[in-house]
DNA sequence: GTACAAAATCTAAGCGCTTAGAAAGACTAA
DNA sequence: TTAGTCTTTCTAAGCGCTTAGATTTTGTAC
């Protein structure tokens, strides 16, 4: 890689001043068309690229928003070769041989996209709009500690997943850039939030169930920490209480374990008593929940109806396809961005709070019928 | 947003110089232990995030890898709320009550993850797993021109997509900074290249299709630009010659409209003679062609077999689920992060080019049945 | 041709950090 | 005590860019 070139350079090369060179750049107008010309010409003529690093330093602004993300780590852990079964690792099949193979089971699909996947990927339309980079990161076993700091130094704005990062850290952060994190608040912080309203959609989809459906025993599955699973549990009380049933004070947290695969799975047992439905307070538990009814040949939805909550794109894959509540995951990302550009812009401007409405998306396992022609769109 | 706190301040606070400061942070074992703590409890105080672009002007290098990405300008905008059906924007009913909805038509979950997406998913493993941050960019609306060099210039290595750069920018970059394409190599070029044996996958996939399924009136739809579509059509070829079946010239490319939720997607004539089988030059024209074929009831693969290539994940969703060629797409990003990373230790690497290898996942489409208990993996 | 305003360009002072190499301290051995 | 050796800390010189404000050039009106 040759030696980079700078300003100095190009500025020499087109016989003007280095500011001159850098107005060319940044506001052209304000440079007579015939130098503008010649100072392009030797900008290409040498390769020139700027530095962003020089230039956020002199101006005090990246041009990039960041996001903090968790459990990457344990994605790279399961992405590894994981010795087994077609999908797990890199063809050892020499090139000139192309594999064919059913597809057999294959858990990766139900790692990718997540949640966190599709608010990324939000983010990313988001920023790409309004002009600015998207700077990834999150928790590394290269350097755990320094990478907090590393990303907030080198972007304008900030959003994080909850429990990513130490709240004196997060606190540290929000001092100096604006910073969103994708939570429901807990009671106060310093920090903006974007959430949605997961007690609401809760009742709502356990509405469905007791009304539509005519359940009457219900149980919540998993989520007893994150502030959201709470959340969604009260609103699963708040169904049963409206309906005159038993309301439950805690929801039922199974014991987890590590499949093969090295994902963590949640474990019912054996003798579990089976109640009419399950409301889940996520789609991953739900399709685990789905996974052990398969196992011991129980009807769903027939005898029992299964829900979940987020709407990843693994919930339509699987047979019976999820019925979940659906959190808008783009336009949260979106707003995360709106949010961060407001502060930006106008750094005295208060925190924000912004809770996005969420639907209920029917599908089989609540014992709903499937629709046809979901695929002729168009 | 206070003012923002540097190292002075911390050296200030701690009675120490701004190299103790810097040193404390970028080599702490040469720093005595009593300094370290008053510094750290100093940085902390003052709630001090250093300045990453301070730091990449002052050593060289950002830390950074860059990916350009392309076709973001166009899903931003189907992205949009396009008016009518239920899933195209934003919901506006009163945030109050949750909606609740039967899964319908939706051609969103069409357009992520898609094939870019999965590369940029492996990318972003890579490079948590080995301490960079990943900065996403695409051409943008905002500064269509600057943007290249606005994402060159903050990162220590860049990946694009084909045809996002035009090639005069590309060799500036690469001039400066390694690059690596994610796509066949043309007959010589400055950059490196991570790929798949695109020649290979088409044969095998369509070899398949004559010899388990017996179709021998086959042919070959899309995709006449880029280089891998072209290599993938000369493995259809070499599949029909091997077979001793008539050789297409050219592969059949059908005009495109655009739909109402602003896709492009191909159109085939009305009178459009069947043929038994057609291989598609991607999975995104393989999902066209199975739209176009229910509409006219046709069964599939019943009368017409169809496949694809690319192994993005609507693939398994859409009835009957897409036989196709799989890239490794994770291995691919993680390919293209391995090869930044060589050359930004040692420069004077020449570029590199990397073929993987692919597979063919038989699905329903091309007659083959599906396999029980996809989903009790575990 | 002169006077003055506007446009174009330049000079110079940072932005916050890293890192040689110099200086100061702390120990050891004689 | 003194010289010699580490260890720790400091001084000072950039890194490549932006941007006030100064200076020069150009254009206009008389």
């Amino acid at each position: 890689m040759a030696k980079a070139v700078t300003v100095y350079d190009v500025a020499k090369r087109a016989g003007v001043s280095i500011a001159t060179v850098s107005m060319t750049f940044r506001r052209p107008e304000r440079v007579k068309a015939s130098t503008r010309e010649i100072v392009h010409a030797a900008a290409r003529a040498l390769r020139y690229v700027p530095s962003a690093s020089a230039r956020g330093l002199a101006d005090g602004r990246t041009g990039a928003l960041g996001l903090f993300s968790y459990d990457y780590l344990v994605r790279v852990e399961a992405a590894a070769p994981a010795g087994g079964g077609p999908g797990a690792g890199v063809d050892p099949a020499p090139p000139s041989t192309v594999a064919v193979e059913r597809e057999g089971p294959d858990e990766r699909c139900r790692e990718f996209p997540l949640y966190v996947d599709e608010i990324q990927h939000g983010m990313e339309l988001a920023c790409l709009e309004h002009g600015y980079a998207l700077m990834i990161g999150g928790p590394s076993h290269v350097s755990p500690s320094t990478t907090i700091a590393d990303i907030a130094g080198r972007v304008d704005g900030l959003a994080v997943f909850p429990q990513t990062l130490p709240t004196e850290a997060l606190e540290r952060i929000a001092g100096r850039i604006p910073v969103v994190a994708v939570s429901e608040p807990p009671c106060d912080d310093r920090l903006s939030h974007v959430t949605v309203d997961n007690r609401g959609g809760t009742r709502a989809i356990t509405e469905h169930l007791i009304h539509e459906h005519g359940r009457r025993n219900l149980i919540f599955v998993g989520g007893l920490n994150p502030a959201e699973q709470r959340a969604r549990f009260s609103g699963f009380q708040d169904a049963l209480r409206a309906a005159r049933l038993r309301v439950p004070r805690k929801p039922l947290v199974p014991p987890t374990r590590v499949t093969g695969t090295g994902r963590s799975a949640i474990e019912l047992p054996a003798g579990f008593p089976l109640p009419e439905a399950i409301v889940c307070a996520t789609d991953d538990v739900a399709l685990d929940v789905l996974d052990i009814l398969a196992d011991r040949g129980v009807d769903v939805p027939g005898r029992v109806a299964v829900t979940g909550f987020d709407g990843i794109a693994a919930g339509r894959i699987v047979r019976p396809a999820l019925t979940t509540v659906r959190q808008p995951m783009i336009e949260m990302g979106q707003a995360v961005v709106d949010i961060l550009r407001g502060r930006i812009e106008d750094p005295d401007r208060p925190p924000e709070v912004r809770e996005l409405p969420v639907r209920v998306v029917l599908r089989e396992s609540c014992g709903c019928r499937p629709r046809a022609g979901i695929w002729r769109a168009g």
